[in-house]
DNA sequence: CAGAATATCACACTGACTGCAAAATTACCG
DNA sequence: CGGTAATTTTGCAGTCAGTGTGATATTCTG
């Protein structure tokens, strides 16, 4: 009553929040795989065992978000107007993204990726997630099978993109370039399909 | 003297392809996960231990052949004549590969990837590996940094192809198929790059 | 406050993987 | 051929991630 939650799933998020801290702490300190499972608990105040209550890997703690931002993509795509492009729902979403939920730890966390192997799979696989939804929503957009070339390789130039912005973030401008970069990939894709449509001249110049 | 490579040498590419042998039979039988490393060295008549002095993870039998790919992939690209593009020198090696080593395991293989959480991230770093050396070969031809983002949607259109390719492979018609594929590519990525070349009209249409 | 629900935890276990040093095998050279 | 050096195989002990189980503690509900 006096509450939202209750008691008990106050403390839990609290703890999970404390998880998180600790062991992305003790991840920068001494890298992920130099990390155990028993540090982070014992950082946590928490048995061992408990850990695995709430993550089930280490890795999962890196990626604790990811489910929520997927999702928020997913059902985003799913729910656009008729009539939206699945690359412009992309477009506005990474906009406020970058706006709304810019956080500072994020350049420590892809370093961290980039310097543990068994992570950046993980974050493939991530992003692997998002092209599948994608190239799925582009394939209804170009009205073409759900695995139809054109469909994947616009996608994956998408994603590229994505994967290129992250790698900028917060030093570089924030909104405005990420405007900038989607722009030319509009240009790109909308160049490829164009061409794919017209049936004449097809390969002359040099890529 | 009566042998290209020594006993030594015989006797150790010969156990690497027992290990390997026996250890895709029992993934097939009873899944990646519940083949043990113990299973493995039983099945190829070696100690446990000895398994690691061929592969350094059970996930590396799969990939066993990957690194010599991969390898051939990249020297060729390095190895180009000038003027010739990045996408026509992969173009070509994949028309090979598919008519020279039709591996008939290979379906098995990747059904046993798609149906394995860490071994579908392993082969997403592997294809990440091609994206890496493809993006930078595609910046050289279009003559702009690594890791610019025109390069690196090319690499990726290239790639989300190359990974169509995979899953079709053995029943489809060979190569056949696969230069269409490649045609495909070709036109959809000269269109996209042209519209970037000509800053004149932008988007106008739905993709 | 009693009892149901749920969270925490200790314990024991499987399985991947590593370091180390002994034992077996192969290579080499006089 | 014999003996020694180089290399490979192996056993053993150990670390660590992750799981199942059941006991204990905490919170919720009436």
């Amino acid at each position: 009553m006096t509450h939202p939650l209750g008691l008990r799933e106050r403390k839990k998020q609290q703890t999970r929040e404390t998880i998180v801290r600790c062991a992305m702490e003790l991840f920068a300190e001494r890298g992920f795989d130099a990390t155990t499972i028993a540090d982070i608990a014992e950082a946590a105040d928490i048995a061992p065992r408990t850990f695995f209550a709430y993550f089930p890997s280490k890795e999962d703690v890196v990626f604790h978000d990811f489910d929520a931002i997927f999702a928020d993509f997913d059902t985003r795509l799913r729910e656009r107007a008729h009539g939206v492009t699945a690359f412009e729902t992309m477009r506005e979403w990474i906009v406020e993204r970058i706006t709304d939920h810019a956080d500072p730890l994020n350049e420590q966390r892809h370093a961290l990726i980039a310097a543990t192997p068994s992570l950046d799979a993980h974050e493939r696989a991530n992003m692997g997630r998002f092209n599948e939804v994608l190239t799925s929503a582009v394939a209804v957009d170009l009205d073409v099978a759900p695995d139809a070339l054109r469909a994947r390789m616009v996608s994956a130039a998408a994603v590229a993109a994505l994967e290129s912005l992250r790698e900028i973030k917060d030093d570089e401008a924030g909104p405005d370039h990420v405007i900038a970069v989607m722009d030319e990939v509009l240009v790109f894709l909308q160049g490829g399909l164009d061409a794919l449509r017209t049936p004449s001249e097809a390969g002359a110049a040099s890529d």
